[in-house]
DNA sequence: GCTTTACATGCGGGATCCTTTTGTCAACTA
DNA sequence: TAGTTGACAAAAGGATCCCGCATGTAAAGC
């Protein structure tokens, strides 16, 4: 058989859906009843696999919250990075869009809207300002230098901390409607945008 | 007697005291034991009062422990004034001292310390996030158009409910150093902030 | 105006018990 | 080999009860 040439792939493609389709599931979960109603066998049940299963690829409820939460993190900074990449020539656009994104994406996260609905979810809440925050604030510190290739590592860390740690902030603590919120930061951060982008021409 | 004129101020300003001493006691009690474990009796034993004027000044419990945070808040703020207040010709190291100022505080804060420690504190927490977060909001709002009048109001919130919402964040996840932090806050928001006091000279 | 005493109410901490869930192992199967 | 099944010890999570202490209020006293 073919087997051996496709061997490598294959498992690797199995895999990736098998933790796809168990994040998937924990994500219905989770928006429905919530994660500490939610126990292993209701997600091996929803995701049509072994209890067991779950057990060898993730190893524990809490790396599977984990990894679902990092899941989350990821596909949200997705959408950011693709609303940033679509206007690299005006970096104030970027930058409200994407942070209006990001508000919006965030309060309609089920992990968001848990943690502020019953803030006695400790576990999510520390993941989220731990785990999250630095999750997202590295991804777009990376973002930053790939679209605007002029602006320098540490400034990029500086804004993507900076954007990540209002961004929660605001999804914790809402202030208003999230298009005037992304309005106001952005008008806040774009003088010092034009000096990062516009070296004196 | 000179009872008559006396009367009215002496009453004002006793009950400053009496409200003084009992938060300063409080301060004492939830700097060793926190805030859980300190009932009433200990408040009003320290503060040398009896429980029953405890109950009179401040109603209850929850109320005193919001006057105690209310208190600790415009302490805080309090300095920030007077460091703002003591530059205005310069309002890049004003913003970047008070920042670091507000940083260092809010870290010898008992009211954050304990958050920060002990993350169970959910009452604290969502009135440092809440009631605090809005009190010192407010209060920066004001102080910028006073020492800087040609800033505009709506400015002057957005400034200061953003440099609020960053102290918070960096106190309750801390990412290095304060002063660095601060210097790092202070270069992002400078340009900005040259344009709301510069009107184009 | 503050203290003391007294008191009803209620919240929180322990102890106990029982249920469920977690995490692991070995045997079974396609 | 990768996944399922069934079984299992250990631990976590309620539910319940009890008791004590704290809260909040009201009276009387200085």
């Amino acid at each position: 058989m073919a087997t051996r040439v496709v061997r490598i792939p294959y498992q690797a493609a199995a895999r990736t859906l098998l933790r796809d389709t168990v994040l998937t599931a924990v994500d219905d979960l989770v928006r429905s009843r919530g994660w500490t109603a939610t126990t292993m066998s209701d997600v091996a049940e929803a995701a049509g696999v072994s209890r067991q299963t779950l057990y060898n690829e993730f190893g524990s409820r809490s790396s599977l919250v984990e990894a679902y939460i990092a899941r989350e993190i990821e596909a949200l900074v997705a959408h950011v990075t693709t609303a940033v990449r679509a206007s690299p020539d005006d970096a104030h656009r970027a930058l409200r869009t994407a942070f209006t994104l990001f508000l919006k994406l965030a309060s309609d996260e089920p992990v968001v809207q848990i943690i502020v609905a019953d803030a006695a979810e400790g576990e999510l809440h520390r993941l989220l300002t731990g785990l999250g925050q630095a999750l997202a604030s590295e991804r777009i510190a990376h973002l930053i230098p790939e679209v605007w290739p002029q602006v320098g590592v540490a400034d990029a860390r500086l804004v993507a901390d900076t954007l990540v740690r209002l961004a929660i902030s605001h999804a914790l603590v809402p202030s208003g409607d999230p298009s005037v919120v992304a309005r106001g930061v952005g008008r806040m951060l774009a003088p010092f945008v034009d000096e990062l982008l516009g070296p004196k021409p």
